[in-house]
RNA sequence: GGCGGCAAUGCUC
């Protein structure tokens, strides 16, 4: 069982979710016992191609055999349910997880957060953090990062610019994630000046721009038509140890 | 005891 669990959990990718599916037929066969890790591993495999439809049949097939699903097997039903855009869902398993008698951890919530966000939930995402702290656990770079994310994607700067604050305030420092997702919000809302001026701080901080981050930052001069900004950045992203893809 | 899970842009279909 193990074996072919470890197997099965290095199935990601285009290819690696139909190697995983063998696995799994292949241990029915032998006669190999599953176990929770088996289809909680599966169901990522499945995830990384966002096959959900598949994912979700596993999480069933993982109760058909009798199997408690664990943590990780909510956290990879959440993505499943965020892909679906079916966030009413997403909060259920939080409460199914306290119910169950998990101990939630910061990646729960986490994941919740990015669920949340990928079906534009501003107001659920928000209150996953409150949920967060009434549980006592503390947020991380990415719990924050993920939800400055969606403030940005929407355009939402006012609430982006409170979280950050919120953010410093529990002693997280911002990384170049952060930076780029609030240089992403600056181009939703045509702000090249406001981009331009997270670049800067960042050089200050010395946080190390990414080639998202540079593609990010060219993406607001694009959407402003501000081309000479664009051919600034485009020199710095070749000084830099960047290379364009 | 060990193993599996989280955040940012565009492109592609």
């Amino acid at each position: 069982t193990e074996t072919y669990n470890v197997a099965v959990s290095l199935c990601a990718g285009p290819k690696g979710y139909k190697a995983a599916l063998k696995l799994l037929d292949d241990m029915k066969e032998r006669g190999v016992p599953r176990s929770t890790q088996t289809y909680t591993s599966l169901m990522k495999a499945c995830l990384s191609v966002e096959k959900t439809d598949l994912a979700l049949k596993l999480f069933g097939e993982l109760l058909d055999e009798g199997f408690r699903p664990d943590l990780l097997t909510y956290h990879n039903l959440m993505d499943v349910y965020g892909r679906l855009r079916e966030w009413q869902n997403v909060m259920q398993i939080l409460d199914i997880i306290k119910a169950e008698g998990l101990q939630p951890e910061v990646r729960t919530y986490n994941v919740a957060i990015v669920a949340c966000a990928r079906c534009d939930r501003i107001v659920e995402a928000t209150h996953v953090l409150e949920l967060l702290f009434e549980a006592g656990v503390e947020p991380s770079v990415s719990t924050y990062t993920s939800l400055v994310a969606l403030f940005c994607r929407l355009g939402q700067m006012a609430g982006s610019a409170l979280l950050l604050d919120d953010m410093q305030r529990h002693g997280i420092q911002p990384n170049v994630i952060t930076y780029s997702a609030l240089i992403n919000g600056c181009a939703q809302v045509g702000d090249v000046r406001g981009a331009l001026d997270i670049f800067a701080k960042m050089q200050e901080l010395k946080c190390k721009p990414s080639l998202v981050t540079y593609n990010t930052l060219l993406k607001a001069c694009s959407m402003s038509s501000d081309w000479a900004s664009a051919m600034l950045l485009w020199r710095q992203m070749e000084l830099s140890s960047c290379r364009p893809d």
